[in-house]
DNA sequence: TCATTATATAACGTTAACGTCAACGTAATT
DNA sequence: AATTACGTTGACGTTAACGTTATATAATGA
């Protein structure tokens, strides 16, 4: 077994086996800056519960087909120190749209279960005419 | 411009302008099985309005992040001529399952929406008490 | 009918997002 | 000291999903 110094620093590996991907994938999320985790003395990487969290977020993100590029833009607008009212006041506005992008797709998205609900009926009509025609008795209710 | 038979069939490049994809694209759904448009007498490809559905629940799939292959096995399991109760059940299994998929991704993409928001409105906040000490900028947390 | 587009096939190019392998360092265990 | 286990950095390989020519043929308006 591993390193347990369970105080809420991990590994690269423990981090891969709890997201299920690979270190490959969570090292080039570094090599495209979109994870910036600690070194110890000679190399090491160390992963905060923080750093944690933003993998799951980037991983989240992809699940919905955004490109790790858009993840990038999304993750690091919040990141960045943003001085000047100007910035701070259009990174509020990018935030708002994207959320009105989330609520576009969250429609999206429960008409296109509705539609495949719908496949799923006109199927299940056609195997209750089959069934009709068949005579056959092979209850299982 | 081009052929206005607009009586339900239309040309690969109307579909393309329509749905705002390339001619490529297309075609290459169809390398992949995804449709199978008409032939003219000497190859011409004409698409039906079905057809055009079909590429629109392709794009929507897409824009889910789900890849042309899982889309491809989700629509063509509707299309088969299932014949046999046992062929039928396992469709209809199977879309029970995608509908139950679906509904835990409208719970995740609620929650990613929940978690841009608290992004935003802490920012917000931070905007809020810099303007408190507008004009000084220096202290950082 | 002729010129201009549009479409077809074929084949090679490209990019994102990793996989895989080599070669090496380090730390703990045997 | 050797083995085992994990970590590191290259660097090349792979696959999906198209883009991009090139060349030939078909459809359409003047």
């Amino acid at each position: 077994m591993s390193s347990s110094t369970h105080k809420g620093i991990f590994t690269i590996s423990e981090l891969a086996q709890e997201l299920d991907i690979s270190t490959r994938t969570i090292r080039y999320y570094e090599e495209i800056g979109l994870i910036l985790p600690q070194r110890s003395g000679k190399g090491t990487r160390y992963y905060t519960r923080s750093d944690r969290a933003r993998l799951k977020l980037i991983l989240r993100g992809k699940r919905f087909g955004f490109s790790l590029h858009e993840i990038k833009e999304m993750i690091t607008l919040f990141d960045e120190d943003r001085t000047g009212r100007k910035q701070l006041q259009r990174t509020i506005q990018y935030g708002e749209e994207k959320i009105r992008e989330l609520d576009a797709r969250i429609d999206e998205l429960i008409r296109l279960r509705e539609e495949i609900l719908e496949f799923k009926t006109r199927f299940e009509e056609k195997m209750a005419s089959l069934e009709a025609v068949e005579g056959n008795r092979e209850s299982k209710e």
